[in-house]
DNA sequence: ATTATCTATAGATCTATAGATAATGC
DNA sequence: ATTATCTATAGATCTATAGATAATGC
């Protein structure tokens, strides 16, 4: 029952990284701080020295979400639209959406949370946008770049809604060949 | 408290009229059979004589959702694609997920939903993938609808995640101006 | 006699709080 | 003295069931 400063802020990580994992798992309501505490091998008796309320945890979760899955973006300075979207369209991607995009793990129902939750959301999409418009065409002013990535994401999120795993495969390739298709006609 | 079949008929029709419309502006979860009930001026005691499970009742309102938006399309045999993009990424249809697209109101979720949900879903986007095929080049081997079907669901999704109006509405212009490029050339 | 709907409620679950415990840190 | 974590629980909510009521339909 030990509890330095250096071992909270562990605490908060861990509640913050299991949070985002089931959040993507499970979605927004999937879990009860009951799991999340569980997963962190806390009891939920503490959580709100950590958070003051599930809402934001939720809230603090996505931002953890998020900004983990862009990581492997940022790696590179100007990473190539070829990595990006092979990666973001691959099966791997598709069956693992506790550790993948936020946005296509939890896209329709962030539309319908709370203010905070949804400017967490508001504010990734702002950054994800320009970063996309340089890897696609190098300027921040391209007509191609949002409608590619809602291509991606599009695909991404109906590739999990598809039974079949030829035509779940096929979504994820058509769409991987055409949006490569603009990038060699730069 | 009157009880013909057909009055039982009605009061199914009216539980899931309501019901298709909860899951779409508040999500599988976010509503209870008391809400649904209440909307179709029922008690909520009497649940279970029209559907055997809450889940039931999520997988019959979705596949009335889906079949609802899509009797839009059904109209004319062969409606034209500029008809459907336009009302797809209208600003109408963004602000109304009670009454639009299923897909793009509960995409990311029934992703996790149970069986007989996903299920209802996938039987209903390898009916889509084909009409949009024929509205798209007029053939069912398209490789250009799939990706364009991507680019407008997940258009429609990512407009109701940015907080910013004029962004949000530039979200959905491009992806409309994009998207009808490709029958001009056709 | 059957049954569609009603009222009432059992049982489960979940958020948030209260109070105890044991370590930290001034 | 403060506080991070623990155990215990109050209060709210939600699914599903039980039993009463009043109409249908053989």
């Amino acid at each position: 029952m030990g509890h330095s400063q250096e071992e909270k802020a562990l605490s908060r990580e861990k509640i913050l990284v299991a949070a985002s994992l089931r959040i993507r798992e499970h979605g927004l309501d999937g879990f009860s701080i009951t799991d999340v505490m569980k997963d962190a091998e806390l009891t939920h008796g503490g959580f709100y020295k950590h958070f003051s309320s599930r809402n934001e945890l939720v809230a603090a979760a996505l931002g953890h979400a998020l900004h983990g899955s862009e990581l492997v973006y940022d790696e590179t300075s100007s990473p190539s639209l070829n990595a990006i979207v092979s990666e973001y369209l691959s099966t791997a991607h598709r069956d693992s959406p506790g550790e993948g995009c936020a946005v296509s793990a939890l896209g329709s129902e962030v539309a319908r949370a709370d203010e905070k939750t949804r400017s967490v959301m508001a504010a990734h999409l702002r950054k994800y946008q320009e970063k996309m418009s340089e890897a696609i065409d190098g300027t921040k002013e391209s007509q191609l770049a949002s409608p590619l990535v809602c291509t991606m994401m599009g695909a991404l999120i109906l590739s999990r809604l598809i039974d079949d795993e030829s035509a779940s495969n096929n979504v994820l390739e058509q769409a991987k060949t055409f949006i490569l298709s603009f990038s060699d006609s730069k």
